[in-house]
RNA sequence: GGUCUCAUCGUCUAACGGUUAGGACACCAGGUUUUCAUCCUGGCAAUCGGGGUUCGAUUCCCCGUGAGAUCACCA
């Protein structure tokens, strides 16, 4: 077989949402697994829809995913240029070579006659057709009119590498428009031309264009190109399940995932997962392995919904499975303000107590916040404790006064730390859930925190003692 | 409405026609000296319905039903 190369071709009308960060996933895995070329084709032949800077927002998104493209807008190639607005003159010579064939005429009716044949076919509860209004004898195409493919219907039967064999009659087949009024192809002519142009193997893209592969089919054939494999992948649905995940649906930016601290291998092995397994009970799956076990024929053919508290569950795994030094790399513009006084050193000993509980890294400041800063006396915390809800204010007073007098004499490692809270807990003969709870309460005035000895450890002596003593004053 | 496609726990999914229909997320219960989390144990929970074919159907066929996609000078 030729050298694979498989295309992400989005068009830059906004910003890419898992659906189609998914399609690029795929098509990217394919690409590398057989160490051939992935390519981004920006399809911007649509200047109305067209949003300014969401070519760059485009781009920005798959680097970030870690979608690295061989060929691109920014990045030459010898198939370029990668914009179909910079490849005018490409498909003119392409339509030419139709016109020439007589598969191709000039559109002579307004868009107010078509939308008249239109309603009338559909009073009449009939499919619309251009085809059975193609005129006689069209003008010349003098490029003011659309440019319609001269179809020939019949019916067609292909494969596809994830729906398996598909098949549609020929009344599915109609003359659509090659080239608008404005000069720019549509999708339909320029997507066949440039995957041939590009030498592009794979056609991998999501499942709305599968109704109309017929008319690609026949275009192929008039072209006389062979056609390359094809891969539709089922949309993604969206929480709720009832419709394709959409921007209009409140699909979320997958750069906002990146900017909420998920990590872009938990988001690769999530994405891929949704529809994709390698037929074990393998659930999480590094990129490398990835890249090794992909298959298309293993994606399912049924749309999946996206569930963010999988993804959580995800990117926490793979988040634990870090070291404290890649951690820190990842996760230096989440730390809360405060955090700007310490050091590395300390930033990791933090880390290391909250690196099982962080799901995604904007939880950071609400998970660490106590060891940068004091935080204000929260009353509530005992006022709402079970357990401490029922002593009196003077108990409270008593065990606190106790458990600073001990801890005083402490030289603050972990070890000495849990001794002496063991001890407390025999001399004072309260139980973990009322002394530990009291002290973690005043300490780190959170309504959660890591295991109390660790975090008093990191707190450091000086700062563990001032607070208990604060919270004392606060009673 | 026409055309195409799809259909297993709430969700993601596994099961060359033969399994007590498996795993994971979520949820619930218990355990790991406080909390949250992790981890461990256990629990709840599915083959859309009806017909065939077969000794035997989640699996193959047909008909329903439901869902999705598409019917643009959008991609």
């Amino acid at each position: 077989m030729d050298k694979v190369r498989t295309r992400f071709a989005p068009s830059p009308t906004g910003f890419l949402h898992v659906g189609g960060i998914r399609t690029a996933l795929f098509a990217w895995l394919v690409a590398r697994q057989a160490n051939g070329k992935f390519i981004l084709r920006l399809e911007d032949t649509d200047q109305k829809r067209e949003v300014a800077g969401s070519a760059e927002h485009l781009i920005k998104s798959l680097r970030s995913l870690g979608l690295d493209y061989d060929e691109g807008p920014d990045k030459a190639g010898e198939y370029g240029p990668y914009r179909q607005s910079e490849r005018l003159d490409i498909y003119q010579k392409w339509a030419q070579k139709l016109i020439e064939q007589g598969r191709a005429y000039a559109d002579p009716y307004s868009p107010e006659e078509v939308q008249a044949f239109r309603e009338k076919a559909q009073k009449a509860k009939q499919p619309f057709l251009y085809r059975n209004h193609r005129p006689d004898n069209p003008p010349q195409w003098d490029g003011s009119q659309p440019l319609r493919f001269k179809s020939d219907p019949k019916p067609y039967q292909w494969h596809d590498e994830v729906m398996g064999d598909l098949s549609t009659g020929p009344e599915v087949i109609d003359d659509f428009i090659l080239i608008k009024s404005d000069g720019f192809p549509t999708y339909n002519f320029a997507h066949v031309v440039d995957d041939a142009e590009m030498q592009i193997t794979h056609i991998i893209r999501g499942q709305e264009f599968i109704a109309s592969m017929p008319n690609y089919l026949n275009l192929y054939e008039a072209l006389d190109i062979s056609h390359p494999i094809f891969a539709t992948m089922p949309h993604i649905l969206n929480e709720q399940g009832n419709k394709k995940l959409s921007k209009r649906d409140g699909a979320k930016d997958i750069l906002d995932y990146i900017k909420e601290g998920y990590l872009p291998e938990a988001l690769r092995s999530f994405i891929a997962t949704l529809g994709w397994n390698d037929g074990t009970e393998q659930e999480v799956f590094s990129t490398d392995e990835l890249i090794s076990k992909f298959s298309l024929q293993r994606v399912g053919k049924s749309g999946a919904h996206f569930d963010e508290r999988r993804l959580n569950w995800v990117n926490g795994y793979f988040i634990r499975q870090k070291s404290i030094d890649e951690l820190l790399a990842n996760v230096d513009s989440f730390w809360p303000k405060a955090s700007s006084n310490y050091d590395d050193k300390y930033k990791k000993q933090v880390l290391g107590l909250v690196q099982e509980r962080l799901k995604y890294f904007s939880e950071l400041p609400e998970l660490t916040s106590f060891f940068f800063a004091d935080l204000p006396i929260n009353p509530t915390l005992i006022s709402g404790h079970k357990q401490l809800k029922k002593l009196e204010v003077t108990e409270v007073k008593q065990l606190l006064e106790t458990v600073e007098q001990s801890l005083s004499e402490s030289d603050f490692t972990t070890q000495d730390l849990t001794d002496r809270l063991n001890d407390l807990l025999l001399s004072t003969e309260t139980k973990p859930a009322v002394l530990f709870s009291l002290v973690r309460i005043a300490t780190t005035q959170a309504p959660a925190s890591p295991g109390l000895a660790e975090t008093m450890n990191v707190l450091g002596k000086e700062t563990s003692l001032r607070r208990i003593q604060t919270q004392i004053t606060h009673l």
